[in-house]
DNA sequence: CGGCATACCTGCAAGC
DNA sequence: TGCTTGCAGGTATGCC
């Protein structure tokens, strides 16, 4: 599920958890996700403080602290990626008390439970990945960006990097589909599947067009530039707020932080009525680049 | 270099 | 019921 508005949301509901707090003990029960784990991994984290929680693209970046030696000049970064399936949950162990559904898990934790960070604040921070795309990394912070993770990431949708010009400039000249290019991390960094589909519907462009048909005539970011970026923008933060709002009674759900339920308006709508007003189009699925693409073919155009 | 298919891994639903 | 097939929201890699 995760793109970034799941992993902005996730991040939110791990901050108070994580920041400030300390990795008294971390359990790793399995020497790779998607790739091994770093070297002395534990090591690495047990006893390190967690200075802040902050998001690049689909990464999570908790800044540590240097421990006693490197007070002066900060800790490592630990980059966490959450692939398709991985999910951060929440166990309260002390204070107020647990509630109901954590006391359902086993000494030896659920199926596919791959970390466990016990943190000095009591918080027991479960990581678990049924198909282990996700990965952990540590890097220096003077390495991020030349770390072959990061440093080709393109620009962040919702900052003021993502302008019309930017895009139709960035997608100049590219015969690729315009969901392919809006897909590519190297262009635009947190856009996936779901909120692609999304976001082309909302800006009334075909995914099917091609990327350099996003610019005018004259080769200028015109009308459609400027409804897509404004579309891009708008599909994430209205996909963070409901997160936001999701969050503030996940433990109603299953303390899993991020995965709530988005109502779509193209994404998995195949032979549904387009819901866009006085459109009378009927969604389509067809497979680009081998995945699956919705959308309305009446008013994306 | 650009663009595409493939691989990674498990679980689930649908179809036979 | 049980088997097979296809599909799932991501990214790295290798091939043309």
């Amino acid at each position: 599920m995760p793109e970034l508005p799941e992993v902005e949301t996730v991040r939110r509901g791990l901050e108070g958890a994580l920041v400030g707090a300390r990795f008294e003990r971390v359990e790793q029960r399995r020497p790779n996700l998607r790739f091994p784990f770093p070297e002395r991994f534990v090591a690495r984290l047990e006893g390190v403080r967690v200075a802040g929680l902050e998001r690049r693209a689909k990464y999570l970046l908790g800044r540590l602290d240097g421990g006693e030696v490197l007070a002066m000049h900060g800790g490592e970064v630990l980059a966490m990626h959450l692939g398709m399936s991985g999910r951060f949950t929440i166990h309260q162990t002390n204070g107020a008390g647990q509630s109901g559904q954590y006391g359902l898990q086993a000494d030896g934790g659920e199926a596919h439970d791959h970390v466990v960070f016990h943190m000095s604040n009591g918080a027991r921070i479960v990581y678990n990945d049924v198909r282990r795309f996700g990965f952990m990394a540590l890097i220096w912070p003077g390495e991020l960006s030349a770390h072959k993770l990061f440093r080709g990431l393109g620009v962040e949708p919702l900052s003021d990097d993502l302008t019309p010009a930017f895009m139709a400039h960035a997608f100049a000249r590219k015969q690729t589909p315009l969901k392919s290019a809006l897909l590519d991390q190297k262009l635009i960094a947190g856009l996936g599947n779901i909120y692609v589909c999304e976001a082309l519907h909302r800006a009334g462009l075909s995914p099917v067009r091609t990327a350099a048909s996003l610019a005018n005539s004259k080769g200028a970011p015109g009308a459609r530039a400027k409804r897509l970026t404004a579309a891009v923008k708008s599909v994430l933060s209205d996909a963070i707020a409901a997160g936001g709002s999701s969050l503030k009674d996940y433990q109603q759900a299953d303390g899993s932080l991020g995965y709530f339920q988005h109502s779509f308006a193209v994404y998995g709508r195949a032979g549904q009525n387009c819901p866009r007003a006085a459109c009378r189009g009927t969604i389509q699925r067809i497979v680009q680049s081998g995945r699956s693409t919705f959308f309305c073919s009446r008013c994306q155009r």
